[in-house]
DNA sequence: AATGAATGAGTTTTCATTCAT
DNA sequence: TATGAATGAAAACTCATTCAT
């Protein structure tokens, strides 16, 4: 019960706190300026502590940057985990699905900010990161267990590959938000509205929708049904 | 014909050639390390002339670099305009299309690096690109125009926006490709693989093509047709 | 006998055994990387020990430094009273001097890594070392004594400075394991092998015996005998 | 025949002349203060240069140092091969190798401290080099020669290795000269002074012509003259 | 007596860019 | 047009040492 408390009197001399401190400051310089374009310095200042507990808690900037990016992937698992999609009727849990994950990117530019510097430096701080794959896997399970209960209901076809279909979701968020400079630039439009992104928002849930419905022609659930 | 004339030639025949080797050289460096892992010196190593060059034709890394992006973005803009798909049926021509946005992804790496560096920094190396607006008008209008001719024979739901629906298009393929590492690295799979290629680019074709479809209630296009 | 008292010599034994395994410890440490390339860090790590204790026992990495140095010339001396060489005969004596300065060297590597080192800053940590003089004038007494004996026998030339012999018998094998890598450089050989170092103790022994012999020509111990 | 003009005229902006001074301001500073204790930006002040030339130049501070490590064996090789002994009598010869050997010891303290310094890190900077020991043949080669000749004429003894003779020449000298503050500590002796030098150069000498002589009962030279 | 947390002051190294020819 | 020499400014990283408990 005391922990706070104790964690309080301790104040500044907390190896813990001071570690999350230069996790969530690295996070926000690494999303800004990327893996190099990022300095240690501006890392520590902003955290509050000496630059040199950056090398004494991470022992590098590359590991810094590893630490930042596992914290971050961590922390969408734990909000997929929070959605509990198994218990709605598929139709539905599927829109959820893909709103929930428009959402998370619009509500995390740091989220693709960094990805897209992990991949653009081949993702080698991802390494043989198992843990990753680990961690999606039941996300997975999940859009595979929705897809088949939707087909037995003739809601959706039945010939879509799960894992396709999350990467079809995301992408169609992804690439609007990641590349929302170049695509306002190229449309002379600004995309970067909240009018824009509901616009978009509506038209991924719609155009994700439309391409589950099963076909008339009877490939898909509806002969099943 | 004379000895002067002919040097002035040659010196700038040597001068453009200068310059494309340094561009072709950044555009491989600008690719694979990003503008700030880019390094100048190894620019004018691999295009074999002196770094100072770079500086005299270009003024500047930065500008080398925009330099770049101009060129590549020139270059998909003549493919595009190669496609001529006026002439097709609207769901031929649509297939083509996405098709022919997915391969040029697969067959351009440098492409996707370049735009993915180039939004990490706020697309501030595109600064007045009414240019870039310019060249993509007619792609977004031949789209539209495709919409039309599909809805009115009842191939295509009414209600689709062309802009939204490149924007889907290209995203559904680019973000396959940029984000193939990490996606590889959650799935605990190659997706570098051509098979993998494949079978995405299938994938896409019959998402885009699906949702694209006429709704049965009548919403869509077959209602009105 | 009660506790206080028994925790209080517990306290003085720790405390003198953590002072050793630090004195310990920092010998190696200095021996292998010299003192700018020691690490305190590693010395306490390597003590099993906290970093601060160095500074609580040594005030600072020179005076640690000069700990050791002084403990490992107390440990010479320690070794050279053992020799008790007195009772010898002179040409005995004197071989058995020789063969123990080699051995010596050659199986303390780090006395000579630690001197090396201190006499490339100048010997400034041996100070006010009024101790070492006084740690070594009986061994230059006892080559001086042991010259005359032997030059009143016959068997030893009398124009023998006993400084300088010393100094000659150091050095001779000093040389050969202080340089022992250039060397082995130099000649295309392995000195460092044990074949290599026997040949050298013999060659010592024989060299500096061969100097000592009285001169034929009366110069030296015998015309005077 | 105007190259020095040349060279003058490109004053400045000399490659190669700035390659020497930084070269002669790190020998400096490494004999003074070890491969640890210099500082790249002391040299490159002392060169009256700027200090990313020493990068530019030599890559790194460790091969600066393997720079001037070679520099000063090149140097006493071309001492060494001034001398010409190969024509005085073998006596004589000998005598003069050894007293310039130590009074090339004595005259170049800055040689001495970079080998101690670098073979108190393992000689890791003269890694491979052959160049060394193809350096020091001919030496070596012309002591053995000297040696025959003098057992022939029944002035030295037989059985005298020439490399182990080398050693010994050299580390009654290196000895003497590396170690000199602590050898001044321990005796209570100014060893620096040119009155002890002095001495120890007679000695030496002396030393090694007496441990030369052939022996008595005919093992050496005599009884074959 | 002992320890973990924290830091100030350096040090090597990097790199875009300019100078001189 | 072209080049080699040179540099200023900044970056990552190190390490002996002190603080707080």
């Amino acid at each position: 019960m005391d922990a706070p408390v104790e964690s309080a009197r301790i104040g500044k001399r907390d190896a813990e706190a001071s570690r999350r401190l230069l996790l969530r400051a690295a996070r926000a310089e690494f999303a800004t300026k990327g893996l190099m374009g990022a300095r240690v310095d501006e890392i520590a200042r902003s955290a509050g502590l000496n630059k040199q507990l950056v090398y004494h808690y991470f022992g590098s900037k590359d590991e810094l940057y590893g630490a930042v990016l596992e914290g971050v992937y961590a922390e969408i698992r734990e909000q997929e985990r929070a959605l509990s999609l198994g218990d709605l009727p598929p139709e539905e849990a599927m829109e959820k699905l893909i709103g929930f994950s428009f959402d998370y990117l619009a509500d995390h530019p740091d989220f693709i900010a960094l990805l897209n510097d992990e991949n653009g430096q081949g993702a080698r701080h991802l390494g043989g990161s198992r843990r990753l794959h680990e961690m999606h896997s039941p996300l997975i399970a999940l859009i595979r267990r929705t897809l088949r209960n939707g087909a037995e209901r003739g809601a959706f076809r039945r010939d879509m590959d799960a894992l396709q279909l999350y990467i079809s979701i995301a992408g169609l968020g992804y690439f609007y938000f990641s590349n929302n400079r170049t695509l306002s630039a190229i449309f002379g439009r600004d995309l970067g509205s909240a009018r824009a992104t509901a616009a978009r928002r509506r038209h991924v849930i719609d155009f994700v929708m439309a391409a589950l419905r099963p076909t008339s022609d009877g490939a898909g659930g509806v002969a099943d049904g």
